[in-house]
DNA sequence: ATGATTATATTGTTGAACAAAGCATGATAA
DNA sequence: TTATCATGCTTTGTTCAACAATATAATCAT
């Protein structure tokens, strides 16, 4: 029997992989504030792994952009900056919209999508706004899907992470998260009746508007 | 005195990085075979490194897509197979040619152009088709930079090992290199006239009939 | 020859050790 | 007092040796 308390939800091929998806949560999930320094030595005794491995993990999470390595100094939790929020909703923007347009409605990803709808429509009477989020990007997860191209989706997957933990740093996440449950579903409904184009034109503005939502929220941070 | 046996060209942060670098070029050079193993112990003896350092070594290849890891069973350089062509071909048509279309001719990148331009010229002459084709390689590249973005130029310099890999496993080089001197020519003489819309359907001619060649020159090789 | 079982080699992970680089402290000189 | 430099401490970078876990190869029985 597996611990209960650890419900190891991924198989975790390696140790260092199921490290690393716990950090990711962490950060992600705000327990380690950006900006934070990580220190092999104690990072390693409080997980119970040695530094060897640890090291493993720090290369994989600094190659999907949520930690920052600097030579000789340390690894750090990476800083979301404004140039950062606005280089990832052009890169979703490129990806996702053509992902769309090209979509066929019969694809085995639009199951995954509509599963995200309503999996955020019911976080949303908890509410659990985190949860919201987590739904929402498995939502435009699925869009890339949609183009059944193995390196855009891990690149995505990437963005994704990093786009997490600049909503980890925001507050207001209801503001941030609610508004887009029906989009999302509006989305949906026009691709199942057969238009990709106009479900991409839908996409392209929800992406302008939670980009300028992103911003407002970053700029309120000072 | 450095050792003029090995150039170092690039400074190296940390030695995994260093390392990582002259493997790179053995596999992109065709010293490594794809599918080749990699055994930890014997290729750490040989490059006198520890075994703990090929394998973060390892681990930044892996990411790059040039070589593959098998949980238990160890490293493999990678095998590039059609569908992997197609989908680095998809990528690129993706990325370069909304790059080329929304670029300024002013932009730094568009002088990294000319040069690669100016480069291929000149191997062509010795002729070093590799050096053509990496120079061809270094041409796109610059176009992918003419956006600004930190994650579209990360993610396409991936992209580009990948096809390098490929390309180092087909013979008839100056058949791939050569037709596409001239086409490069032309893409950056239609940017620099002010017409960046001319130069990405240009563009996107040369991917399609790149992408051909690559394909018919793969599927010669059984 | 085929399938099961035992060796053998390789990877996965650990712990300790030392070198090298950065950081903090305090002494010295202007 | 302030700036500069020397010193020591802490942390990272790298190596080594060992053992556990897994896959491959060899052996043996049928």
């Amino acid at each position: 029997m597996a611990d209960p308390r650890e419900p190891a939800p991924s198989p975790a091929a390696s140790l260092a992989e199921g490290i690393a998806a716990r950090l990711r949560d962490q950060v992600t999930g705000g327990a380690l504030v950006p900006g934070q320094r990580l220190s092999e030595a104690r990072l390693a005794a409080e997980l119970d792994i040695s530094r060897n491995t640890l090291r493993e993990v720090f290369r994989l999470l600094t190659r999907e952009g949520i930690l920052r390595h600097e030579p000789n100094r340390g690894v750090f939790v990476a800083v979301p900056s404004m140039a950062s929020i606005l280089d990832i909703y052009r890169v979703r923007r490129l990806i996702e919209v053509p992902a769309l347009a090209q979509a066929w409605p019969g694809h085995a990803a639009v199951a995954r999508m509509r599963a995200a709808v309503a999996r955020a429509t019911e976080l949303q009477r908890i509410p659990d706004w985190r949860g919201v989020g987590s739904a929402n990007m498995e939502f435009h997860a699925a869009i890339v899907a949609l183009t059944d191209s193995p390196r855009l989706i891990q690149f995505f997957t990437q963005i994704i992470a990093e786009l997490r933990l600049a909503f980890g740093l925001l507050d207001s996440p209801e503001l941030l998260h609610r508004p887009y449950i029906p989009r999302n579903a509006e989305i949906l409904a026009r691709l199942e009746a057969g238009d990709p184009a106009g479900a991409a034109r839908l996409l392209e503005d929800y992406l302008n508007q939670s980009e300028r939502a992103v911003l407002e929220a970053f700029a309120r941070l000072g």
